[in-house]
DNA sequence: GGCTGTGAAGAACTTCACAGCG
DNA sequence: CGCTGTGAAGTTCTTCACAGCC
């Protein structure tokens, strides 16, 4: 195994699906905990943070290895370190975004701003009009020179913020060039098996935006 | 029964929650077949358009009465307006934001240009340099106002778009202000039980922002 | 004959109760 | 004694097979 992927990762592949749409939440408590300086928690208090039941809870954590102290409860290092692993929250992602419309935008204005874990990388559109155009000092390319870009090493993550009739072949071409991990915005499911990770963006977002085309 | 909340409507209360969240992605395939001027479609047609198990949408259309006729399949319009019905669709909303952020900014400037069913009603910030700003032609105001804001009839949704530490009590002022279907970005989970509808946005996109509190 | 609707079987996740370890 | 880890029970959703209607 050479890379990883955010939500499946690496050694620890086989969580259940809500365990792991879980995990970022505990996370973000636990960097919280960190900061305050907090040595350890107990599962009743984290579980009260997250918002989730303190059985569930341990129930994730159990899955992730022995990593609880009975009689005193969690050391909050450690609990960190695994997950953020297992996110692959640790490794730089280069990010690609598809489709520059106000999503994608706002993404693209995010990314540049922190330069965190996530180095925005590559902006493609089909609107003639928008090719050549910089937006977040990067400049918008025509989605046929998507292999050239990719072309380099590292392991990169494409944002699919297309309208939905497009959406499943720019994951074609993703995959096509190597991009193993996808975040889809567009309400359309996509599905392509083979060890990629497509990561279908909740239809609670589409609820709002049953017409919500002109936003992607 | 005097207000529709979107994704909990009305007359069909109860729904599996996994059902009504796939029926904004069926509605998009209805709404391409009805101006595509199709009267009728079967499940399987319909469910490879959706990107799910003809078993499963089968079942899902089950669900909301018997709309679908034996030996051809499902009529378009009924069901179109049917699901329309359920999720809200039909009525406008007055949207009020909560964090004029990066992402509470792309919602405005969205919504300000699509006219449909959604109208954006007002915009709150806690932060005293943003307050009287305007932003897609609203003025952005102290949360501390939103009382007098809401005072006005309608079906609001309360979009909550701030940095987490404050989402929770953003969404019991929303409450206590007679809010009752909100769409929660941030990355907790809120759960106010009581008739109230918080559809806290899916993980996936926590995923990618472990740290996008700036966006936020 | 074709396609939907449905009860039953199966799978996945959550909740529970308590055993087990520090 | 306290809190985690875990097998078992319970619940919810999905898959299946076929009965039922056009």
């Amino acid at each position: 195994m050479s890379r990883q992927n955010p939500g499946t990762g690496g050694d620890q592949d086989s969580l259940p699906e809500p365990t792991v749409s879980r995990l970022p939440l505990y996370l973000r408590c636990l960097d919280r905990l960190y900061e305050a300086g907090s040595p350890s928690i107990d599962s009743v208090t984290l579980a009260k943070m997250a918002g989730v039941a303190a059985h569930n809870l341990r129930k994730d954590l159990a899955y992730l290895g022995n990593l609880g102290v009975r009689g005193s409860g969690y050391d909050v290092g450690p609990l960190r370190e695994k997950i953020t692993r297992i996110l692959g929250a640790d490794q730089e992602w280069k990010i690609v975004i598809c489709g520059v419309g106000n999503l994608g935008t706002a993404f693209a204005n995010y990314l540049s701003r922190s330069k965190e874990r996530f180095v925005l990388d590559a902006l493609f559109d089909n609107n003639v009009n928008r090719i050549g155009e910089r937006v977040a000092g990067v400049t918008v390319s025509p989605i046929e020179t998507l292999p050239e870009v990719i072309s380099g090493n590292g392991s990169y993550l494409g944002i699919i913020t297309t309208p939905p009739e497009v959406a499943f072949d720019i994951s074609r071409r993703l995959v096509s060039s190597g991009v193993r991990s996808m975040l889809n915005f567009a309400p359309v499911h996509i599905d392509l098996g083979e060890g990629t990770m497509v990561r279908n963006v909740d239809v609670g977002l589409h609820l709002l935006m049953l017409s919500y085309h002109e936003m992607l």
